[in-house]
RNA sequence: GACUCGCUAGCUCAGCAGGUAGAGCACCUGACUUUUAAUCAGGGGGUCGCGGGUUCGAAUCCCGCGCGAGUCACCA
């Protein structure tokens, strides 16, 4: 690491000090984003300066071109980078020789003057005043390649962001999409609420859950897996249309869809049932999709994919036995298990379940447009309620894109008998070896009790599909700080702040 | 977990018939008052991921480990 630079660099900022310059300052008057300026003085001719307008704006210096008795240099903000002209009769020479001097590229500084176009064409900033806002002590990556590594993209993103333009633009499209699902659930007055991250039961889902501990009542508790069963507690309470956005915790494999702290969006609706369901997850989706990139149709990586309205929709069972010959619904365990070993798999756990979401692993590649998968069995779907004119299956669908399922939603169970057997029938999984099968919540089924009318429930797993937005094709590269393997501090770095003051 | 690939200056990368390490950007010095990957001249900077082995000699070959990426397996 170039410890010589910064060595150079603190021993720049004591100097600075001596000088009376303080290369940590408070604050400072910004009126103008760089976006803010390109936008209002696009106007400008070539060589024409609007020298009654006197603005300010501030970022980090991200290039810096010296021409002896004059600098260009570019500011870099969150909405855009601006161009600043700063020449000797600008700032006078003191001021022209502290830029020199002490303004680096990393640095944030703030410039006021006012606007004017080069003979180039570039809208920039012609500066009268400066303010070294923030020292950097760094080397930032190269500015035209950028960092590429990985290991740095992922354990530092910070340095990522700050270097890449296209990294800031993905992580502002995740917030905006969050923003976009909220503003879309509110004008259907669905109100957003929340519910707790730490469970004494793991519930409404199927995955092995992180083991965490509370001092004051001793006692073991798990991080959510779900958020389901406490806002089903909201319906009970009386609660009508609700959603909740936030993270969930699953304590399983890490792959390029899978992360073990992800974003969910569950959303409960009185009233409705599976089919409302799929028609607003259809048109939220559609609507997010089409605000964000500008189209229904988007490319994402090499595929294109096609949101417009109306979806597919398939039933799981014809889907698996157009595709393998196997019906999920007729066919013995036996029969299941011959069809999947034709395709050299078997699942750990010997048990119809488990045989009928293999099976469906074998097909969930095949979809690459949105599509509902629809009617569940029973079997697979503890929290759904029983099909009305087929007791075989349920009223459930998962929605597919891209090959991942990107929405699990039913009709409600929200029969507290019903509900509290097939529980029953959860723990039976769980004593032979299911880890993931789900836990008896006495509680729950008390709230059940007291009665929750008829609702449809959906779960959409954000993250999946910022990734189609982005084109990203890790869920890893948009979650803003991933879960990295621990290394010490000192494997990366061997530098010491303190001896070097 | 298995296999494949990668790890060299702050960053992006070269170097691998084994002979004590290079470029560009960045950094420092100098020239240059409309450049935009500015240009020109000079300079500093490396436990070549870590440990062991082979060898007179290892960034380069062999073994182990670490971290990362991809594929598969596992997994909603």
């Amino acid at each position: 690491m170039s410890e010589e630079t910064r060595r150079q660099r603190i021993e720049e900022i004591n100097q600075m000090r001596q000088e009376g310059i303080e290369p940590y300052p408070y604050s400072f008057e910004k009126t103008h984003w760089a976006g803010q300026i390109k936008g209002e003085f696009a106007y400008l001719q070539n060589s024409e300066t609007k020298e009654d307008t006197i603005l300010s704006t501030a970022g980090r210096v991200v290039a810096v071109r010296n021409h002896g008795k004059s600098s260009f240099f570019v500011l870099r903000d969150d909405s855009d980078r601006i161009q600043a002209y700063i020449r000797l009769d600008g700032v006078g020479a003191e001021g022209f020789e502290v830029f020199k001097k002490y303004v680096n590229i990393g640095d944030f500084v703030g410039v006021k003057g006012f606007p004017f176009k080069t003979h180039t064409g570039e809208i920039s900033v012609f500066v009268k005043d400066f303010e070294i806002l923030s020292k950097s002590i760094r080397m930032m990556p190269e500015k035209w390649h950028g960092v590429k590594d990985k290991e740095i993209i992922y354990r530092q993103r910070y340095v990522e962001m700050l270097s890449s333009d296209n990294a800031l633009k993905r992580f502002k499209i995740r917030s905006e999409l969050f923003r976009l699902v909220r503003e879309f659930l509110q004008s259907k007055d669905f109100v957003e609420v929340d519910t707790p991250m730490l469970h004494y039961l793991t519930g409404g889902a199927s995955a092995r859950p992180f083991k965490t501990h509370i001092n004051v009542f001793e006692s073991d508790m798990y991080l959510r897996i779900a958020e389901e069963l406490f806002l089903k507690r909201y319906l009970v309470g009386g609660f009508e249309r609700i959603f909740e956005i936030g993270k969930n915790f699953r304590n399983e494999g890490v792959s390029y869809k899978h992360h073990p702290e992800f974003t969910m969006m569950e959303l409960y609706w009185a009233y409705a049932d599976y089919n409302d369901i799929m028609n607003i997850t259809e048109e939220m989706i559609n609507y997010v999709v089409r605000e964000i990139t500008g189209s229904e149709v988007i490319s994402y990586q090499g595929k294109e994919i096609d949101f417009s309205r109306p979806w597919r929709r398939v039933k799981m069972a014809d889907f698996i036995k157009e595709n393998l010959d196997v019906d999920i619904l007729e066919d013995s365990d036996d029969e299941m298990m011959a069809a999947l070993k034709r395709y050299n798999t078997e699942p750990e756990i010997k048990e119809r379940g488990h045989l009928i979401e293999k099976l469906w692993d074998l097909v969930e590649h095949n979809l690459v447009n949105p599509t509902f998968v629809t009617e569940h069995p029973v079997i697979i779907s503890p929290l759904s309620k029983v099909h009305r004119v087929d007791s075989r299956v349920t009223e459930r669908f998962e929605l597919i894109i891209s090959s991942m399922e990107m929405a699990n939603a039913f009709s409600e169970l929200n029969d507290p008998i019903e509900q509290y057997n097939r529980f029953l029938r959860q723990a039976g999984l769980r004593d032979i070896g299911d880890e993931e099968a789900q836990m008896m919540d006495q509680d729950f089924i008390r709230a059940l009790e007291y009665g929750m009318p008829p609702t449809g429930g959906l779960g959409v797993g954000w993250d999946r599909i910022i990734m189609l937005v982005t084109d990203s094709p890790s869920i890893r590269d948009i979650i803003p700080f991933p879960l990295v393997r621990p290394i010490s501090f000192e494997e990366e770095e061997a530098l010491d702040i303190s001896d070097e003051q």
